[in-house]
DNA sequence: TGCAAATAATACCTATTAGTATGTTTTTAT
DNA sequence: ATAAAAACATACTAATAGGTATTATTTGCA
């Protein structure tokens, strides 16, 4: 890697890090500058503005990690109850970088920049859907192999559980304690269960 | 009502619809200024400062909202399953306040305000318990009257569909579009009819 | 080795931020 | 009617915001 390419991502991680934990539009440049211990020049030579370091935290970091933690998981061929079930209980329970305190960095983009920003909401948008549809798709399959009922609507199944995948992260938020997190899984496992 | 009395509810009704388009944190005090047409010397006279503004919203706006809104539905005698998906759709469908693309304005406060002032924490934590426990009580009352399962966890419950709630709130917000309420309010009707 | 392009550093600018200081007007109680 | 208190108005401040202009330093390559 070239080392420019290391300020550059140097700046997107410690930023991302920073925006995870306080927001996006509370997370000010000098904020990050102070963190990275890069210069407005740089700054300025690598991103257009704020917004375009935005953009590229979303693309080149939130989706990537999209895919390897939210995605991948996905893609066995067992059991779609057991695969789902296990997906959250990584998420919310075992995965180091999601802090109970600061909920799910997709759903903090979404929910302060969705109606705001074209740009954010589109890239936003796109990688939320991935994470559904492939949800979808495995439920698809365990239809086909008998494992999941026949009258279920995959796509719908999807979206319920992950919505109440982020409503869960900002309840945790709320009250700072991972317990909620038990109460949930329990709860989403019955309700897994129903599919079969 | 006195005149004063007045200027400040102004304040924070208008304050409060800024907030919920905006976001607290770029609501700025010269922007509430503006659209109430009260000086910043009013402003300052009702309230020590901002954060007293946004304590007040939740306790004097947000709480009744909810105690109207969210809370008193579910108080009928009906059955609990009814009830529950009655309330959500008319949350997500009927409510004329709630904007599809401004999600649900106390998961925005949540989400925004949570992990950083803990006196915004504990009031919006003191709030959605009110509406938890409540449903947990109304499911509680269903099992008692045989129509929810005895084996299912009121608590848990309560606190699964809430999540539901907030998270497909966020979604509808990212596509921008009432649609996603729609499938969203299919499963948990389906989802409801498994707890009987 | 030298020079152009890439990368970074510094100083600055204007707008906006929350908040204050100090006044003036309006209400209220006597 | 009048004085005191409540309510509001105006002008300011210091800090911070995102962003730019200009200059300096590295880096890759002929």
């Amino acid at each position: 890697m070239k080392k420019a390419e290391g300020t550059r991502l140097n700046i997107l991680q410690k930023a991302f890090a920073l925006i995870y934990e306080k927001g996006y539009q509370t997370t000010s440049i000098d904020d990050i500058l102070a963190t990275t211990q890069v210069t407005k020049g740089a700054f300025y030579y690598h991103f257009k503005n704020k917004d375009e370091m935005g953009i590229a935290i979303i693309n080149e970091l939130l989706r990537p990690i999209l895919t390897s933690s939210f995605i991948a998981p996905l893609q066995n061929d067992k059991n779609p109850i057991d695969t789902i079930y296990n997906l959250m209980h990584y998420l919310l329970i075992e995965d180091e970088f999601l802090q109970v305190q600061h909920g799910c960095p997709v759903a903090n983009f979404t929910q302060e920049m969705a109606s705001w920003n074209k740009d954010f909401n589109h890239a936003l948008n796109e990688i939320t859907q991935q994470w559904v549809k492939t949800m979808a798709a495995v439920l698809v399959k365990g239809k086909e192999k008998g494992q999941i009922r026949d009258d279920i609507n995959a796509k719908q199944v999807a979206m319920f559980v992950a919505s109440g995948y982020w409503g869960i992260r900002n309840f945790a938020k709320l009250e700072n304690d991972k317990k909620v997190y038990l109460s949930y899984l329990k709860e989403l496992k019955r309700y897994l269960n129903t599919l079969k």
